[in-house]
DNA sequence: TCTGGGGTCCTAGGACCC
DNA sequence: TCTGGGGTCCTAGGACCC
């Protein structure tokens, strides 16, 4: 087998500067939702020693003296650009598994031409059509191309591709004693300790590591990840977007809430959210959960964390899932609270081919309410997020608690008010 | 004042059944 | 006072990923 990994370089940045070039050499952070924490960041960023994640508000005066820019999440671009992207590798590898919004897997097995080369290729034309610049590892697993992804990405020695499949043994076990073993897919903070206890810290440490041993102490999940790092292949390409097994929504509110009627708007927004998700899967969920927290940064304020689960007759009807998630909010909600955070999650999904019919159920009511969903959706495509829904998750200018957005640049690419031509006049 | 959101998989423990 | 063993299902929580 032979797999490469294709990752943007701090995509979210790296979209941002498309559309605006001047940005190029500056440092420049992109935030979460609420403005609240950083979640993409240039490598002149990087460099100023700022973590991923790190709160927005803890920086404002590093951000000052430095003259980082910030911008507010515009998920609709990124979201355009990355199909753009995708669409590119495509034309490079017949199968591919589009793994996250920035990172595509190829399958190059079987290929018989310089895999480095054509890596290179892939990169020029990736920059060169869509303006993002991209790093791409090369290995025998998708562990090892993930592997090669991070040292492309971090020594400029290799000049943007790394082809692990193509250094000798002796060469490999260089470069794997000198990676800390947290970098290693699948290695988080806790395994990473963990591992340390038993002396195993480095890429090297961990592949030459027992496997019975590390089952054992951890998971069977550690010890694929040991097999992949010794090239034999456990983890396959999955071409086809299998359907999701939950669809959540959730997000903390501008500010905080206290009365069940802003929450249950709030709750409201993220069924009708999720049912979207839900029926553009095809899919019926046999069960909501509804949760609400106040905000656990605040512990010297009274805290109350709550979810529940509320069953139902498998259904991807927005106006049944909402009531039923109210009745659940109507359990656990408590007054006397400053609440941060309200969420649902869609639970027990199944196709909806395979939706039992109530035999006592009304089918023309059936019919008209699938009719309905069906011109929600088609409305709100047409019209953007939110344009139809029920009542009772107010209007937009009625939500005094939804997020900030303060700095976010315009759709340039999805809607024709935005294109950038028209800002250059 | 201000700390994201959406997923997956695994494990442990409780309820229940025979 | 004595109190099995094994299976299934569900849920909560932990860990990880981007």
């Amino acid at each position: 087998m032979k797999f490469a990994l294709v990752d943007v370089n701090n995509c979210y940045v790296s979209c941002e500067r498309v559309f605006d070039p001047s940005l190029e050499g500056k440092p420049v952070v992109v935030l979460s939702n609420n403005d609240g924490c950083v979640v993409a960041r240039s490598a002149e960023v990087k460099a100023l020693g700022i973590p991923m994640g790190e709160p927005w508000f803890k920086l404002k005066h590093l951000a000052k003296r430095h003259g980082i820019v910030a911008f507010s999440s515009n998920y609709a671009l990124y979201a355009d650009m990355s199909n753009r992207f995708m669409s590119i590798l495509s034309s490079f590898a017949a199968n591919l598994e589009i793994y996250s919004i920035d990172e595509c897997f190829l399958d190059l097995s079987g290929f018989s031409q310089d895999l480095t080369e054509y890596a290179q290729q892939i990169r020029r034309k990736v920059r060169q059509w869509v303006g993002l610049p991209v790093c791409i590892g090369i290995g025998s697993t998708k562990t090892l191309a993930k592997m090669a992804n991070h040292v492309a990405k971090k020594r400029t020695e290799w000049n943007g591709v790394c082809d692990l499949s193509s250094l000798s043994p002796c060469l490999q076990e260089k470069l794997f004693s000198g990676i800390d073993v947290g970098e290693v897919w699948g290695v988080g903070k806790r395994l990473k300790e963990g591992l340390g206890t038993m002396g195993i810290r480095t890429v090297l440490d961990l592949k030459n590591s027992d496997r019975a041993r590390i089952r054992k102490r951890f998971s069977v999940v550690l010890e694929r990840t040991v097999a992949e790092l010794n090239g034999i292949s456990c983890i396959d390409l999955e071409e086809v977007a299998v359907d999701r097994q939950q669809i959540q929504s959730s997000r903390s509110f501008g500010r905080p809430v206290a009365s069940l009627q802003e929450l249950s708007e709030a709750v409201t927004l993220h069924v009708s959210r999720a049912a979207e998700k839900l029926r553009h899967q095809g899919s019926i969920a046999g069960g909501i959960q509804v949760h609400i927290r106040t905000n656990p940064f605040r512990p010297e304020d009274p805290q109350y964390s709550q979810g529940v689960t509320v069953p139902l007759a498998a259904s991807d009807d927005t106006l049944a899932l909402t009531r039923a998630a109210l009745s659940g909010l109507k359990k656990i909600y408590r007054p006397g609270f400053a609440y941060a955070k309200a969420g649902i999650l869609l639970v027990q999904l199944s196709p909806k081919s395979q939706q039992p019919i109530d035999l006592f159920a009304d089918l023309a009511q059936f019919e008209r309410r699938s009719r309905l969903m069906e011109a929600m959706d088609e409305i709100n495509r047409r019209y953007g997020r939110n344009t139809l829904g029920p009542g009772i998750s107010g209007f937009g200018a009625r939500r005094p608690w939804s997020m900030k957005r303060g700095n976010r640049t315009p759709a340039y690419t999805t809607d024709w008010k935005d294109l950038p031509i028209a800002h250059a006049r």
